[in-house]
DNA sequence: CCCAATTGTGAACGGAATGTGAACCATTTG
DNA sequence: CAAATGGTTCACATTCCGTTCACAATTGGG
């Protein structure tokens, strides 16, 4: 997903902390000159513009993003309780308002729901590794953009692995918290497991899972360097 | 101006407080039923859901407004701040939302601001995926020119799966969310839903609808990109 | 270098998940 | 009231894949 335009620059701390945890990206600018440098060849995926610190300069940038060839959609206003009064006869500038101060997940609700309004796709939920990518909304998994096709167990057995990358789980372990908690079935169905993985994962990553003899299998690189 | 729907009957006297001060006429109801009953000639010119008191009905109540002939519009949700999570996957049963307890002037302002949004009136009222069209108006649906001839729950199922593209559903949550909130009928109805779905949708385009096999159906491919 | 323990591999079985056709039932329509 | 329509359910067919087993290959200790 591209990154959100932010306004000024330097963001504030509380939003940009925001965004962080929500997993957005952004960048700040602190006029159109300045955005117009940083923008992404793809576009930005909307704009947060903070009016509760310089309002007159605020609205004219946001006035800006709107007038040009492209208008800038959707756009976020953030403003305090004192400048609900400014937003009237301004309706054509902004997409949506939050009021100042915040709370994180206000702003990411805002944001979700806006992205939908505006048709931009919402960020999905992913379990990266190197090349490795899980989207866990889809059910699908990728290795250096080639999509796996993976069987359910298989899925959630990576899924697992993958999510705690370099730890060490005994066949027992992974029985209890992949298969379920009182699963009885022997411990060397996860082999087979183990197996058809590495082999869907091919030649070059199989060996992201690897064999700890007398303990279990461990995904991705050791923690202790190397 | 015709006045606004406030659920639930009796408002809460904050909101209903509010919208006297700010000049705007409103009536309140219970139910869908009761609704219909006091409903002025010229239809409501919008509504307001307070969902902090009875979550579920309140949701009921919203899906029941936007699925009638005439879809109510806007619909301005009231929460609180534990419910932010349970407006994921209901972007469309509301165009708006605030945060209770709220500030009179904010309330006033996302009023003023939703009437002129939807004055100028930007609402999608075609679902698009690659060749499939929905038109949520006139209830039909075509798939590269082709029109299709859905019946109901068809073509509500395959609203909601094209609206939510390359992310995979359970028959439980698509019982919930497209049959409705207290449907207890069998999971395997899905089934045979989607069936005949890929069956109007025609050889070519079957695979528009994915099973994904102990988990559930997808629509359309997944979301790489974004 | 040998042996035992451990892990990898291929194949086969069996059951669970899904597809499919048809019947059933409620509602609507003429 | 009969016919038609559409949603639900059931029984059966089919596909899929998780599990197990037997055996081969590997590892590590003595």
């Amino acid at each position: 997903m591209e990154p959100i335009l932010l306004y000024p620059d330097p963001a504030p701390p509380e939003l940009a902390q925001a965004l962080d945890l929500a997993g957005y990206s952004w960048k700040a600018a602190s006029d159109e000159r300045a955005a117009e440098q940083i923008e992404p060849l793809d576009g930005w995926s909307g704009a947060i513009i903070c009016a509760y610190i310089d309002p007159e300069r605020a609205f004219a940038f946001c006035r800006a993003l709107r007038k040009s060839d492209s208008p800038l959609e959707p756009l976020l206003l953030l403003v305090n309780g004192g400048q609900l009064n400014d937003l009237e006869l301004r309706d054509d500038l902004f997409d949506d308002f939050c009021l100042a101060p915040f709370h994180p997940r206000e702003l990411e609700a805002r944001l979700k729901h806006l992205f939908w309004r505006t048709g931009t796709g919402t960020r999905p939920e992913l379990v990266e590794y190197a090349d490795l990518v899980l989207n866990l909304e889809t059910y699908q998994a990728a290795i250096g953009g080639r999509p796996l096709d993976l069987t359910y167990m298989e899925y959630e057995l990576l899924k697992f692995l993958s999510s705690h990358p370099g730890k060490v789980f005994t066949r027992e372990t992974l029985l209890s918290r992949v298969w379920g908690y009182e699963y009885y079935g022997g411990a060397r169905t996860v082999d087979v497991h183990v197996r058809r993985l590495r082999a869907k994962l091919g030649e070059h990553h199989a060996n992201l899972i690897q064999t700890v003899r007398s303990v279990g299998y461990r995904f991705g690189q050791s923690r202790w360097g190397v």
